[in-house]
DNA sequence: AACGTTCTTGTAAACGTTTACAGTCCAGTT
DNA sequence: AACTGGACTGTAAACGTTTACAAGAACGTT
């Protein structure tokens, strides 16, 4: 049935007593006698040939993988990236090559060179920071390559990208339309390109609104962590008083509501809180809490498809994708009649 | 600086004015003059010259990847044991790839003819469910796998496991020992590996202890997962009134904290609630959920060490480690005095 | 001065496929 | 009977490396 030692063209030509040639067409479905068909077929099987899959890259010059980059694979939000993009490629036959590219910045490089190795046929990156030579390197690579996230300034890519200003405008409009009035933030490290993202959308989306700007009423945490939230949210609250906290992450933003419900203020009624990118830990928080969908998972299906696509026809014209951000309404922002 | 085109070692043999075999030496490190080593290098600066991963593959036989697959990319403990096996196989130099074998069982099984392909050096494998065809199939395996969960009976493979029965009997005996006697059990689905386990280590512990099996108190969630947990959790209350809550995993704790003090209880005053896998989100529930680990991230590592040791030296005897488990107490089971 | 060492380099084969090309065979034409 | 064409099959060359082997150079030894 299934042996130990692996067995290759030649053995299975020599089997069915045909040239390799033959055993390679029939095998991949090329037209052949139904005699040859046959022989091949039962020698094959007889010795459970397997072809192999370096070999065939080689000579066909794909390698059937596609490279994912995040830069922390434990984050809830790459997390339902990583879940989307593994069942769009694999559906399409490629392998998914997980590549972590941490918080140092020359990891996204190495990758980048990695990848001109041919290890994987395209790349998907989500960078968190884009330093300058990113870009350089970015525009040597021979391989398509699709960025979740904003290209570096003169770089042509296919990328994706989520709106940030719509978002903070869906959650500051959410509590305003409340009648709340000091409405803080609790955003993550601003030289991020998300934390920089964010705070610029919740700037513009209060004076949309004609509130004040109050610094008082900001803070960043050193991280999108659920520690680093607490310790901001602490922050927060020794210097304001905000009617609604609105927050850069749902981590942050469980944080924050924590903090809130521990200080004795009553979440939603003295204080709402909103979160974002709608991650599954939104629902399970007490108050479940209202989460603003960046549309992670139709971000990371696009980016998907849009490499897919390229790795087709290479010279598409280069697309760029916005994905609309959505708001969920849960108990943490509902006076009165929870849903 | 750096080209669009792939150049390759004879492009570089040709402009250095040296053989093929002496630009391999020098690259990889093999003694060589220094004219030559001279010549050859600034040569495939030039070129930017990067080695094909997949010719070198096919030549040296390896391809210094390691294939991952885990049922749910999704899952919580999967994905910290995603990130530390990520970590302990890039710095020995590998690549990750990611199998996401799903609910369908047939998943594994292609996933193990794929391995025979050789588009990997060796297998980390965390089966939900065992079927007959499985063990077959991993005896037949030319590459190195090991098993993080129980193998299936007959098969001799490296393989890391969790101690559910001790791990049951930590959270049993912790509410136990503050005079609770109706501890309740919520457990994911019975028909798997880690479902099976819990609920024969729930019963163990119980019996050791001297307290009678109830029926009533028992409820399994058709799921891992939140969602799952409420329905479970909701039934439970129903048929019993329990002070105690131990859950198969965070996700159901949460559920079941949830459940609880909506419904008016006071956790942990009237019902404590204890989780098991300690993931991130244990910390982050409102009152923070104890929780059992059972040393996830320690199975995981261990897991990739074993199989870097098996790539290294294959004829090695079959090694099996039983992490144990470990209680960390947070507020959902702590009467009074809150840590 | 001839010889053995040692060090360096080139030639060529191999890894396991795919595929262009040429050859064979056979049927159908003229 | 010779010829054309089609359908099939085999030969051999690639794909880009690594590496066994042999050949050559440089050197010290007798």
């Amino acid at each position: 049935m299934a042996q130990a030692k692996k067995s290759t063209l030649v053995l299975v030509a020599e089997r069915a007593g045909v040239s390799i040639a033959s055993v390679s067409r029939v095998l991949n479905g090329l037209p052949a006698s139904d005699a040859v068909t046959d022989r091949v077929r039962t020698a094959a099987a007889e010795l459970g040939y397997v072809p192999d899959a370096t070999a065939r890259s080689l000579k066909v010059g794909r390698t059937e993988q596609i490279a994912l980059a995040v830069a922390d694979v434990g984050n809830p939000v790459y997390v339902s990236m990583m879940r989307e993009i593994s069942t769009v490629v694999t559906a399409a036959g490629y392998r998914l090559v997980l590549s972590s590219t941490g918080s140092d910045p020359r990891d996204q490089i190495d990758l980048l060179v990695g990848l001109n190795r041919g290890f994987a046929d395209g790349l998907i990156l989500s960078p968190l920071r884009v330093p300058a030579e990113l870009g350089t390197q970015l525009r040597a690579s021979r391989f398509p390559i699709v960025i979740i996230g904003s290209v570096p300034p003169g770089v042509e890519l296919d990328n994706v990208r989520a709106d940030s200003v719509a978002g903070m405008a869906l959650a500051v409009d959410h509590v305003a339309d409340q009648g709340r009035e000091r409405i803080a933030f609790v955003n993550g490290p601003v030289d991020t390109v998300p934390g920089a993202a964010r705070r610029n959308g919740y700037l513009t989306a209060l004076r949309a609104r004609g509130l004040p700007e109050n610094a008082d009423a900001q803070v960043s945490a050193k991280d999108f962590t659920y520690r680093a939230g607490l310790a901001a949210a602490t922050r927060l609250l020794e210097q304001c008083t905000p009617d609604a906290i609105v927050c850069a992450n749902d981590l942050l933003a469980i944080a924050a509501l924590n903090v809130a419900s521990r200080g004795g203020l009553r979440v939603p009624d003295d204080v709402a809180v909103v979160g974002m990118d709608d991650t599954d830990i939104a629902e399970l928080a007490n108050p479940a809490i209202t989460s603003v969908d960046l549309g992670a998972t139709k971000r990371a299906k696009a980016a998907a498809e849009l490499l897919l696509r390229r790795l087709d026809e290479p010279d598409a014209d280069v697309q760029q994708v916005v994905i609309e951000p959505t708001l969920t309404v849960r108990a943490s922002s509902t006076r009165g009649d929870t849903p």
